[in-house]
RNA sequence: GGUGUCAUAGCUCAGUUGGUAGAGCAAAGGACUGAAAAUCCUUGUGUCCCCGGUUCGAUUCCUGGUGACACCA
């Protein structure tokens, strides 16, 4: 039993008004706001991500907004871990959470549960871009045919980084890494509600744009540049940054730069629509 | 005002020796199990500027018009 007590999860695309919709409901149930954003969780990164402002705050207890570290190797089974534990702790003394954010798979982690696979192995994981680099994907993939063909039917085997990740759980564990997809969805105690915003593509469209000027003249640049040493983390491989690193190098102007962070956070919100248009 | 060049997808342009057309980008749709703001897959019908003419047939050739650009006055 146990559904008396329950998560509400606000989502939709990135600058669909999650933040604020958050702390309106978080103040309504007098509960904080938990984040599901693989981005804002980064300390480091206080303007790119559009994290909550300090006002909201100040206003509302967040979890997981700022919490760790863009040198931290998170992942979305991490933070199924961390978030649950947290919930469960805060079920003690709350009926009703909130939680919010844009992170698809985070959000399913949290929900659904994801099986329980063997973390990544960073150094094996060098060893195969470089190979994937010299070599191109298809030795890759024969190698995972060879080693687990049933993942090599199942996964998308175009893609490097699915086949990449199967071959390293592979090589590390001597097990096929379909081997570790096996359960269903983990039950939670609790009752689940999502409320997702969807607000006209056109609309949102114009927010990004807006929002992204406003980075800018709120110091994007210099953040940027701050991170740029750093820029080969996973952490970094973000909207907003890789644009303005391809400026440092560069790659293209300033002018363009601004332009493909427009586009690139557009891309990314179409996704994100795409992902929650199965809920 | 004169001369020349150009006018094709949202944008930049290619092309059709006359049989109604295709690239890049943009965009749209989709996938998603420890990198997920990541990564990958799929998708090209548009008055070929407008009115006429020649032709079996014109986006293509010709006359005129409109617009843009360049040069000359």
């Amino acid at each position: 039993m146990g559904n008396s007590k329950r998560l509400l999860v606000i989502t939709g695309p990135t600058a669909s008004g999650k933040t604020g919709l958050a702390v309106e409901k978080a103040l309504e149930y007098g509960s904080p706001v938990i984040s599901c954003d693989s981005r804002q969780i980064y300390r480091e990164l206080k303007i790119g991500t559009a994290p909550p402002t300090a006002e909201q705050l100040a206003q509302v207890k967040h979890y997981f907004i700022f919490s760790h570290s863009i040198f931290d190797h998170y992942t979305a089974g991490k933070y199924e871990l961390e978030a649950l534990e947290l919930i469960n702790e805060l079920f003690l003394t709350h009926d009703t959470l909130i939680m919010a954010g844009g992170s698809g798979l985070y959000i399913d982690a949290l929900c659904n549960g994801i099986d329980d696979f063997p973390e990544s192995d960073l150094v094996l994981r060098k060893e195969l871009t470089q190979q994937l680099s010299e070599e191109g994907l298809a030795p890759l993939a024969a190698k995972l045919k060879l080693l687990d063909p049933e993942s090599y039917e199942a996964i998308d085997i175009k893609n490097p980084q699915r086949v990449m990740r199967a071959l390293e759980v592979c090589l590390s564990t001597g097990n096929k890494f379909s081997s570790y997809k096996t359960s269903p969805s983990k039950r939670r105690n609790f009752t689940i509600d999502k409320i997702i915003l969807d607000p006209p593509r056109e609309e949102l469209y114009e927010r990004i744009n807006h929002r992204v000027d406003e980075m800018m003249a709120a110091g994007l640049l210099e953040e940027a540049e701050r991170m740029y040493p750093h820029r080969d983390l996973p952490s970094l491989n973000t909207v907003g940054y890789k644009e303005l690193f391809g400026y440092f190098s560069g790659e293209h102007s300033l002018d363009e730069a601004v332009d493909l962070i427009k586009r690139n956070t557009r891309r990314y919100a179409k996704r994100q629509m795409t992902w929650f248009r199965r809920y």
